[in-house]
DNA sequence: CAGCTATTCGTTTTT
DNA sequence: CGAATAGCTG
């Protein structure tokens, strides 16, 4: 499998696949059962439309949901292409491409070029204060209400109006101070990425024809999964043309509860009567039994578009279904039959995965492979940009693009600690509130003069003056800047070196944040060390996209708001075991696959079939999610897959008694409740029993 | 104001 | 059991 070149976008695939390639006029809808070769249609298509039917690179648009997806999408198709033509590509997120536009029409938008986008960490930091409370679950709830609104398109006014309980209309209330909050803020959260977009290019007849006019061709992935502003969005910008090829499978779509919904599928054949829809059944990836099991399972949904899965990579070795006796345990057998098996089957720890349902699994599971030294990754834990540190550093470069953005300026100042806390801050806010203005602007004003404790004004003042002068000299807009006032502090000897550059101006920041001594200061050795090689990690990849870019400070922070939360720190895939949840495996495939926590309560996650009193469609529709998040997972097998469960789990507090997952059942497997096959004899420890295996193979003992 | 200790809580799933 | 938070003390 050398670099031969394709001599035809459509080479090797099957008949189906072709159809879906060549289907050029008008819309397409492809539904691509597990394993399909779906992202293999998608790139070739855009190979086909550029190289074959002469589209414009630049004017082929493919969205996905991951960033990730997207990085292979860009690979796979550039194997097709020129560098030239693969450079003009856009491949990028929902997200991505709604920040994309933000950023050029801003200003339709009632927001400034440098708006600030804010973390989710942020954006629950403000209902908070809106709502004056800390009850989680209360939190939780508004935000998530809000968050529901925003991916429907229902504006406060609508969620106002429409308000039926009291707390509907709280969370509504809330929704129309936040709306408020972040536009004093010229920020935005991520769910306004898209659906402020959507909104733009269908008010905007101006906006609409400048991105259509991008767009001639547009490719959409994971079509199940999309909600309805993201719908919106894709319709704008297909508009009359019509021209798009849908990707999904309905059998896929676990995002309901961050309002996708899987009837976007249907409303494509009502929406477009000369829809296209072609099925994509044979599997290239799973032995039999293993899709046996799989259209099993899946068969206990309701249907909506029928597909019958099949392969023909034989029958496969049994499913194994094993019970444990608590997590612990769990992890440790998993453990050691990864030990076992990658002698057994002389595979590589690549070629294996564990996946459970909840991120907080990862942790036993870690511990048990580092005990036996197996090396590993974790997705789908927290990004690289949500540490606290990466956090602390983008703040400062955020307020350094965004002086209005009050939740930087707030974390900005008050990390590390430099003698400004809750009450110089209250007395900050009320200036500012008073005037209508930032913080950071309101620390100019003569009234924070006299009303701010001297040592505390002269320490704001300070901060606020060391931005405004790195603002200058990385040679951002005066416009955009902080007033004439702030900058005659400095004088203007350094004004005159126009535009320093982004690296020098990175280090001069980080020195005079002092972040490394407080770490170092705050923490204890070790953490201390990780946390600054972190933010080594960070500064590395600013310079290193600065010089790609070659972007002045200003463009770089900006292009780091998009990234930041987007584009994952770039991990050279090492040979290790994979470890994911179950949602962040979507996508992914492995020559063996481990399922953990098959169980009652876990995998049909608790609360998935009650809930409250309410009637009993909601439950039915939740746990048919479930049962899809469990066709995810075992889908991503190519030939074994073995599914465990615990008899007792502790929960919180208490141990709990588990049952097997009806999953199990429903696949036509038994749960043996007894202990069955290879089981280790007793009294002998997992390590001792992978000792002996090493020394059978003749290895060393761990 | 800042850091420490004691006390709560308790998590789906992600951009 | 572990982490995040509130309250207390220097």
């Amino acid at each position: 499998m050398s670099h031969h070149r394709l001599s035809s976008a459509t080479e090797g695939l099957n008949a189906a696949q072709r159809e879906a390639v060549l289907a050029l006029d008008g819309p397409c809808l492809v539904l691509a059962g597990a394993g399909s070769g779906k992202t293999r249609v998608i790139t070739r298509k855009i190979v086909y439309l550029v190289r074959e039917c002469g589209f414009d690179p630049r004017r082929v648009l493919a969205v996905t949901f991951t960033n990730k997806a997207a990085r292979e999408m860009l690979t796979r198709a550039g194997r097709g292409l020129h560098a030239g033509q693969a450079k003009g590509l856009t491949i990028g997120t929902f997200h991505s491409l709604g920040l994309r536009l933000l950023r050029e029409e801003a200003v339709h938008a009632g927001l400034k070029p440098a708006f600030s986008v804010l973390d989710a960490g942020d954006a629950l930091a403000i209902v908070q204060d809106l709502l004056a409370t800390t009850e989680r679950q209360r939190l939780r709830r508004v935000q998530q209400t809000i968050s529901l609104w925003k991916n429907a398109l229902v504006s406060p006014q609508e969620a106002l109006a429409q308000a039926a309980d009291p707390d509907a209309l709280e969370a509504a209330r809330v929704y129309a101070r936040y709306a408020g909050t972040l536009a004093a803020y010229q920020a935005v959260d991520f769910d306004d990425l898209i659906s402020v977009s959507a909104r733009l290019l269908e008010k905007n007849p101006e906006v609409r024809a400048r991105w259509q006019d991008r767009v001639h061709y547009l490719l959409v992935d994971e079509y199940q999964d999309t909600n309805l502003c993201q719908y919106r969005m894709l319709k704008a910008l297909t508009g009359v043309r019509e021209q798009f090829t849908a990707v999904g499978d309905d059998d896929q779509a676990i995002y309901a509860w961050r309002g996708a919904t899987v009837d976007n599928l249907m409303q494509l054949t009502r929406d477009y009567p000369d829809l296209k829809l072609i099925k994509l059944e044979q599997n290239y990836r799973s032995v039999e039994r293993i899709l046996a099991a799989a259209n099993r399972l899946i068969g206990h949904n309701a249907q909506v578009f029928g597909k019958t899965l099949w392969s023909d990579l034989g029958a496969g070795e049994p499913i194994a279904v094993t019970p444990m006796d608590n997590e612990q345990a769990e992890a440790e057998s998993i453990a050691v039959q990864l030990s076992a098996a990658r002698f057994d089957r002389r595979a590589e720890w690549r070629d294996f995965a564990v996946l459970y349902r909840g991120n907080h699994q990862a942790r036993v599971l870690e511990q048990a492979l580092r005990n036996l030294q197996i090396p590993y990754v974790v997705s789908g834990g927290q990004s690289f940009f949500d540490r606290t540190e990466v956090r602390d550093v983008l703040s400062w470069l955020r307020l350094l693009a965004n002086p209005d953005d009050d939740p930087a300026f707030i974390r900005a100042i008050t990390t590390p600690r430099r003698g400004i806390g809750q009450s110089t801050l209250q007395a900050l806010g009320q200036i500012a509130a008073r005037e209508g203005l930032s913080l950071c602007r309101a620390v100019l004003l003569p009234e924070a003069a006299a009303q701010l404790a001297p040592r505390q004004y002269q320490s704001t003042l300070g901060f606020v003056q060391f931005l405004a002068d790195l603002r200058r000299r990385a040679g951002v807009p005066v416009a955009d800047a902080l007033p004439q006032a702030a900058l005659d502090w400095h004088g203007d000897a350094a004004a005159v070196r126009a535009a320093q550059t982004p690296a020098a101006l990175l280090d001069e920041l980080l020195a005079e944040m002092a972040y490394e001594a407080w770490l170092f200061d705050t923490l204890d050795e070790g953490p201390a060390r990780r946390r600054w090689e972190n933010v080594l990690e960070l500064m590395a990849w600013l310079k290193r996209k600065a010089v790609e870019g070659r972007m002045d400070l200003l463009a770089l922070v900006q292009h780091v708001a998009l990234v930041s939360m987007l584009e994952r720190s770039e991990d050279d895939d090492p040979d290790a075991v994979r470890l994911s949840t179950l949602h962040a495996a979507k996508g992914l495939e492995f020559p063996h696959v481990f399922l953990v926590g098959v169980e009652e309560g876990m995998l049909p996650h608790r609360g998935a079939d009650d809930g409250d009193a309410e009637d009993g469609d909601a439950a039915r529709l939740r746990i048919e999610e479930e049962r899809r998040l469990m066709y995810v997972g075992i889908t991503r097998a190519r030939r074994s897959l073995s599914l465990s469960w615990c008899r007792r789990r502790r929960r919180a507090r208490e141990e709990v008694v588990c049952e097997p997952s009806r999953f199990i059942q429903e696949m036509g497997l038994q749960a043996q409740r007894d202990a069955c096959r290879d089981e280790a004899p007793s009294g002998i420890s997992p390590r001792e029993r992978l000792n002996r295996l090493k020394s059978l193979l003749g290895g060393s003992p761990v």
